[in-house]
DNA sequence: GCCCAGGTGGGTA
DNA sequence: TACCCACATGGG
C-alpha cells in the first residue's frame, strides 16, 4: 500500500474540518506570549491569562517588562506552571527588549534559520515554541510539530513510533510547501484531527476523516513504507 | 475524584 | 543518549 504524502493529508483534513484560522487578529506581541503560556495547557487557559493580561495593559513589551515577578505570576496564573511560566516570559522578554529593542519589524527581517537558534538558546522556549513564534507571531514558513501531530503520524505508520520533533518537522519540509499560510492551517488542522479523534487513550480513530485515505480496504496499519 | 491540555528543563544511569 | 520527573491550573 503506498502512504500518502503530508499533502493529501492535510487536504483530506481541510474538506473535513475547514480553515481552522488560528491566531488571525492577534498582536505579534500577543502570539509570542500565547506561545509560551499554551505549553502543555489548555488553549482556553491561556485566553484567560491573556485576559488579564490586557486588563493589565501589559500587552506590549515595555509594559510588561515594567510589572514585577510576582504581579506577572497573578495574571498568568489560570495556565498552570505560573513560576516557570513568568520566569520564561521574563527571559523572552529581556532578549526582545534588549537585543531587539522590543520591536517585531526586526525580528522579521531576520535570517528565519539564525533566529530559531537565538529562539532556542534561550531558558524556556523549546522547538514547538519557537516554532509557534516563528510562524504565527511572525509569518515565517516553519511547520510547527506538537503531540498531536506526531500521535496521528504514528498511529498512521507515517513516521516511526519513535519518532521525534526534528524527524517529522524534516519529513514536512519535504513533503509540504514553504508557504506560511499554508503552514498555519496545516499545524491547526494536526491538532483539530488529534483533539477529536487521536486522544491518548483512544487505540484508533474509528472515524478518523483520515480513515478512507489511508486504508482504502479498511485496514489500518499496514507494513509501513520507509520514507 | 480522575484525566487531560497547542512542552520544557533538569537529574540520573 | 534515554528515560523519568516536576511543574500547576481549569474544564469535561
Amino acid at each position: 500500500m503506498v502512504r500518502p504524502g503530508l499533502g493529501e493529508i492535510v487536504s483530506r483534513l481541510l474538506d473535513h474540518f475547514g480553515p481552522q484560522e488560528w491566531w488571525p487578529a492577534k498582536t505579534p506581541f500577543e502570539v509570542m506570549l500565547g506561545a509560551v503560556l499554551t505549553q502543555n495547557t489548555a488553549w482556553r487557559n491561556v485566553e484567560l491569562a491573556i485576559r488579564n493580561l490586557r486588563k493589565a495593559g501589559a500587552l506590549n513589551p515595555s509594559s510588561l517588562a515594567s510589572l514585577p515577578q510576582y504581579r506577572i505570576k497573578e495574571l498568568i496564573r489560570p495556565t498552570g506552571y505560573f513560576h516557570q511560566k513568568a520566569r520564561k516570559l521574563r527571559t523572552l522578554l529581556e532578549w526582545f527588549i534588549e537585543r531587539y529593542d522590543g520591536s517585531i519589524e526586526q525580528l522579521r527581517k531576520l535570517d528565519q534559520q539564525q533566529l530559531r537558534g537565538e529562539l532556542l538558546s534561550l531558558w524556556g522556549i523549546g522547538p514547538e515554541t519557537a516554532d509557534s513564534i516563528l510562524l504565527y507571531a511572525l509569518s515565517f514558513p516553519a511547520f510547527v510539530v506538537d503531540a498531536y501531530t506526531i500521535r496521528v503520524l504514528v498511529r498512521h505508520d507515517l513516521v516511526p513510533s519513535d519518532a521525534g520533533y526534528d524527524e517529522v518537522q524534516r519529513l514536512a519540509s519535504r513533503q509540504l510547501p514553504a508557504d506560511e499560510k499554508y503552514l498555519n492551517e496545516a499545524h491547526a488542522l494536526f491538532v483539530a484531527v488529534g483533539k477529536k479523534y487521536c486522544k491518548r487513550k483512544q487505540p484508533l480513530c474509528e472515524n478518523c476523516p483520515l480513515k478512507a485515505l489511508l486504508s482504502p480496504e479498511g485496514g489500518y496499519h499496514s507494513e509501513s513504507e520507509k520514507n
